[in-house]
DNA sequence: AAAGGTTCCAACCGCATAGTG
DNA sequence: GCACTATGCGGTTGGAACCTT
């Protein structure tokens, strides 16, 4: 079966002479691609024009970047399928040099395996149950790898600029990050203090081992950043922020009250116990209120938004993780995230 | 060295959507 | 609103290259 745009014409298939990437690249370089469809007749090619276009954006095109990932390239394919999904266009965009299908590749052939060795499902980014995890019962690497996973929240920072705002489609599947480089965690030993962001200090002492509280996002700073917030859990599901610094210039809520920020394991927004929602019922019963906030707030509302497909935010990424035992690290110092990534623990 | 299996990636297929008349 | 075309995208495939036996 031909495609549209060719059924009635006589093309050829298959791999790509050097001859017809030259008459090609000749034509597009000196008349630009225009109409794709015009462009095989024009170049004088046996091709239709879908053909020339995907040959054009995936290996023609002068801006591409050749061979293999880097390790940074890497981690941002995985963060941002994390949140996007088998979007891959739309990871892309984000490895510049890089084509969807390059990145499908890779994907496919290449992370998918890692993850799943890690005992990860690639498409959700959890855990696999035990028996579908390979050799990671028997692989101290990948038991260490898991230990530093698994217990530990997330940090998720939305960047929060203009162009962002204007971009983003806020169904919010999950919001996206930018992380800047943290400060070192102060020295404590089961009590830590979270993190000073963006100038932001007033942040009390808490447990950060501590069950009943976990990081959520909002925004956002003075520099226009999402921060991380400290929420009760034990109030089930009231967002309960510790710390006076709910600040949100952006005029865009992220915070949903359902959801937790669960471990770099699952980056998804996890949807709180059932008594969450009961308690929110109840409150809603007894508060009657029509407030706008709620409408972005509530857990019904955000559930039926979780399409990942129209998730569209200029993202910006890096890569504050928990590293070890409620630690911090970020992606600009070091090889922490790779050893948390690859299990070089 | 040869056969068979596996991996990787370029290219294709088909669907969705936008644009146009 | 409809039909048609062009484009973009994700899933899938085919075959070359590589690896294993």
């Amino acid at each position: 079966m031909g495609h549209h745009c060719c059924s009635k014409q006589k093309v050829k298939r298959g791999l790509w002479s050097p001859e017809e990437d030259e008459k090609l690249i000749r034509y597009i370089t000196t008349n630009g691609h225009g109409c794709w469809s015009s462009v095989p007749k024009l170049a004088g090619l046996q091709r239709c024009g879908k053909s020339c276009r995907l040959r054009w954006i995936n290996y023609l095109r002068p801006d591409l970047k050749r061979g293999s990932f880097s390790a940074q390239e890497e981690r941002t394919i995985i963060d941002v399928h994390r949140i996007v999904g088998n979007r891959w266009a739309q990871i892309a965009k984000y490895l510049p040099g890089r084509t969807d299908n390059e990145v499908k590749n890779f994907w496919n052939s290449c992370i998918k395996k890692k993850l799943i060795a890690q005992g990860l499902d690639p498409n959700t980014h959890h855990l696999l149950p035990p028996n579908d995890q390979i050799n990671s019962n028997n692989n101290n690497t990948n038991a260490c790898t898991l230990s530093h996973i698994h217990p530990q929240p997330t940090a998720l920072v939305f960047s929060s600029n203009t162009q962002m705002i204007k971009d983003a489609k806020m169904d919010m599947k999950s919001p996206f990050m930018t992380l800047p480089p943290l400060p070192p965690p102060p020295d404590t030993s089961n009590s830590i203090h979270p993190p000073s962001l963006h100038g932001i200090s007033a942040i009390p002492p808490f447990e950060f081992l501590n069950p009943n509280y976990v990081w959520m996002t909002t925004v956002s700073d003075q520099n226009q950043h999402a921060v991380m917030e400290l929420v009760n859990r034990s109030s089930m599901g009231r967002s309960t922020p510790i710390g006076p610094y709910q600040i949100n210039p952006s005029g865009f809520e992220i915070l949903e009250e359902n959801y937790t920020w669960d471990t770099i394991a699952s980056l998804e927004p996890r949807k709180q116990l059932e008594g969450v929602q009961q308690q929110q019922q109840q409150d809603k019963v007894c508060e009657g209120k029509a407030d706008n906030s709620k409408e972005l707030r509530s857990g019904e509302n955000i559930d039926n938004s979780f399409d990942s497909s129209s998730f569209d935010l200029e993202l910006e990424y890096s890569g504050l993780l928990p590293c070890g035992t409620g630690m911090y690290c970020s992606s600009t110092s070091s090889s922490c995230i790779d050893q948390l990534a690859w299990g070089d623990c």
